[in-house]
DNA sequence: GCGACAG
DNA sequence: ATCTTGTCGC
């Protein structure tokens, strides 16, 4: 990736996220997921380490069960680094990797979460949606920090939380999953709706800050990061 | 023109 | 994301 080639790809890039925003679907999820994917990407060198865990922590047809931490089954896979990392284009750099370790999965997810915005993003097609629509399932984005958007501090309770807007538009939610900690980012990706999306983090998050599907794919990417420098 | 800016 | 030890706080 050259500098001066730089604009023309980002160009293109965008174009693509136009189309792919074009497809994005928020509606009201129709089942509670059973089989519940998180994902996560690591970079060493040249080289990104995209993670896939899968854990059956609904039950769709009784309510949620709680704590369950039941893997069901976990992929990785190395690709050569091929976009560099650009506020509003992570899709590019990351997406490719996810996606391959994603269709890896047995069975194959009924949701997926995502470490990044769905869209909460400037034109709507953050990561999770970006990953969402290409694969034609329910994503969830569950990002660490703010990309756009603005909001109230919600409380420092666990389960509190406030709309993340954009103008007037509500794009997401800052919520607080556990006590006194930085909240999260968390906004629909495709094929749910806000309120799916609270219910679906709050009850795969446990004792971490993190939900446990996207803690998982956090540290295997890690650990087979190690793996490879080894 | 000056900041802001997922991972 | 990544480079990195100990350390402050609940």
């Amino acid at each position: 990736m050259q500098d001066v080639k730089l604009s023309k790809i980002l160009r293109e890039a965008r174009q693509t996220q136009l189309a792919l925003a074009q497809r994005v679907r928020i509606v009201t999820l129709e089942r509670r997921p059973r089989f519940v994917a998180g994902v996560d990407a690591a970079f060493s060198g040249t080289r990104v380490i995209g993670s896939a865990c899968l854990f059956a922590y609904v039950d769709p047809s009784q309510e949620y069960p709680g704590a369950i931490k039941n893997k069901v089954d976990e992929t990785s896979v190395v690709q050569e680094v091929e976009f560099p990392y650009v506020p509003g284009f992570l899709s590019f750099r990351e997406a490719p990797v996810i996606i391959s370790a994603i269709r890896q999965l047995e069975p194959p997810p009924d949701l997926i979460i995502v470490d990044g915005q769905g869209i909460a993003h400037p034109r709507r097609i953050g990561i999770a949606s970006h990953i969402g629509v290409l694969l034609d399932i329910p994503a969830i984005g569950c990002a660490k920090s703010r990309l756009i958007g603005t909001h109230l501090e919600p409380g420092p309770r666990k389960g509190q939380w406030q709309f993340l807007y954009d103008k007037e538009q509500q794009i997401g939610a800052v919520l607080r999953s556990r006590d006194n900690v930085r909240p999260l980012y968390i906004s629909p990706g495709h094929l749910i709706d806000i309120n799916g999306c609270l219910d679906v983090i709050l009850h795969t998050t446990t004792r971490y800050r993190l939900p446990e599907p996207v803690r998982c794919a956090h540290n295997l990417s890690a650990q087979n990061k190690q793996l490879l420098i080894c």
